[in-house]
DNA sequence: CGGACATTTGACAAGCTTCAAGAGAAGTGG
DNA sequence: CCACTTCTCTTGAAGCTTGTCAAATGTCCG
């Protein structure tokens, strides 16, 4: 893997730079909410493909805003059965549940080089305090990782096979077109058969075969590590899956 | 079902009376908080049980704390195979996500009859500015309930038959103790093997069978609408479930 | 007693998993 | 630049878990 440090892939120095807000993706901050933003950020940093964010046992960990790259939250059972709970792309808010939780932990991991924003775990409350709206888009931002969490239990509980893969891939086209990260009728697709296995709750040759069989129908193709959606209306009708008007979410 | 206004299962008219506050299982909250949530509650209602609370299409619906009884959240598919995403008990709170969600909806229905304060959806904002720290706990709640989803996901995608009822056996347990509900050994279990089965992702068919087969192992038995734990160590290890010194959570 | 609903059982089918092994693709080092 | 290793993808075969169909039994309630 080539690190270049100046490249775009990178966190820019001053959050004023920062490249996902200048699309259309996410909501506008005030000025002085950027403000406190830039300021309550500690730094940045980067990770390696393949690389471990968050530890599954480690309750410890910072609060990251994922700049670029592909990374997923994870549980497994102790005899290596893996459930990959949802995928993390740019924009993404990492380490929240850390804060909170029961105690039922996650690991995070990245699927490719990943770019970071950190900040500090223990900020959180003075963020609440100085700015409620950014408290208040924490919780939009929570609330929209569970509804997807929701539609990934919904299909791991309820869909077949095939139905379970086209969601899969409808699902993550749109996230990274309303990113803007899709050209042409394709996105860069990093992942491979195990992840999606893994996302899906089938097993690694099922999974094989049913890809293979959507690409035979004509629906898609995976090719150097791109994904293309070759029929994506009969994919969405596969996997009931009701494409709402892009809304836009908040960054921190 | 017979509604006596006057029993312990409904709402006090003062949140001073709250009997859930008054249960370990809850953070206290400051006066002032105390205060404000009390101003903040719009009313009282109940439902009778398998009423909906929120409809599946339908965005709109106000914000509530479950007083008392047993509900859930669950998504459908268009021929009616249905996913229960998770079960709500006293003390949870309940449409926090239709204020925020990107549209993936869900619906919310009552096993029993359940009491319920009520909270206007559009005063959440002026919670947030008035008072950080009960923003702060709503997002705690979000990330919590997240938490259970991402558990729910795991058994749905990666655990078998047996490790799945177990699983659930002892979820719904540990949270029933944490509130008092448990006395020797058994709770109060108001759902059907066809909840059970919607939660877990089977068949209502081979749900009956796998219970069968716990109850003849001397696991737990169901009867009169109690749930008895008769070797919980065993369940535990069938679920690899790992109990949690109890936390409190923040209640609204 | 009759009707509606939940639980229980058996038989059979099917979807999915596991096992095994070959073919590509990509990186490593001599 | 080519052998070697390691991963990922692919395919076939066999078996088991789970789903589907059908029907009996039990339970609650008016």
């Amino acid at each position: 893997m080539s690190i270049s440090p100046s490249t775009s892939k990178n966190c820019p120095p001053l959050c004023a730079d920062c490249r996902l807000r200048q699309t259309s993706a996410f909501t506008p901050v005030k000025a002085q909410e950027m403000a406190f933003i830039a300021s309550f950020r500690t730094g940045t940093s980067t990770a390696p493909a393949g690389g471990t964010l968050i530890r599954e046992q480690n309750p410890r960990g910072k609060l990251f805003t994922l700049y670029s790259g592909w990374a997923f939250r994870y549980k497994t059972l102790s005899d290596g059965r893996r459930q990959i709970l949802n995928f993390l792309l740019p924009g993404d808010l990492i380490g929240l549940q850390q804060e909170f939780s029961d105690g039922a932990m996650h690991g995070i991991e990245a699927v490719t080089d990943v770019s970071l924003c950190e900040f500090p775990r223990e900020g959180l409350w003075e963020l609440y305090r100085q700015h409620p709206g950014l408290g208040y888009d924490i919780t939009w931002l929570a609330a929209r990782e569970e509804g997807m969490v929701d539609d990934n239990l919904l299909t791991a509980g309820r869909r077949n096979a095939i139905e379970r893969i086209a969601m899969l891939l409808m699902h993550l086209y749109r996230r990274l077109e309303r990113l803007g990260l899709a050209k042409g009728g394709s996105v860069e697709f990093p992942i491979n058969q195990q992840h999606i296995a893994d996302t899906l709750g089938l097993s690694l040759v099922h999974t094989n075969k049913t890809l293979r069989r959507l690409t035979q129908l004509g629906m898609h193709e995976i090719r150097n590590g791109r994904l293309f959606l070759l029929n994506p209306k009969a994919l969405q009708r596969l996997a009931e899956y009701y494409d709402l008007p892009p809304k836009k979410v908040p960054l921190l």
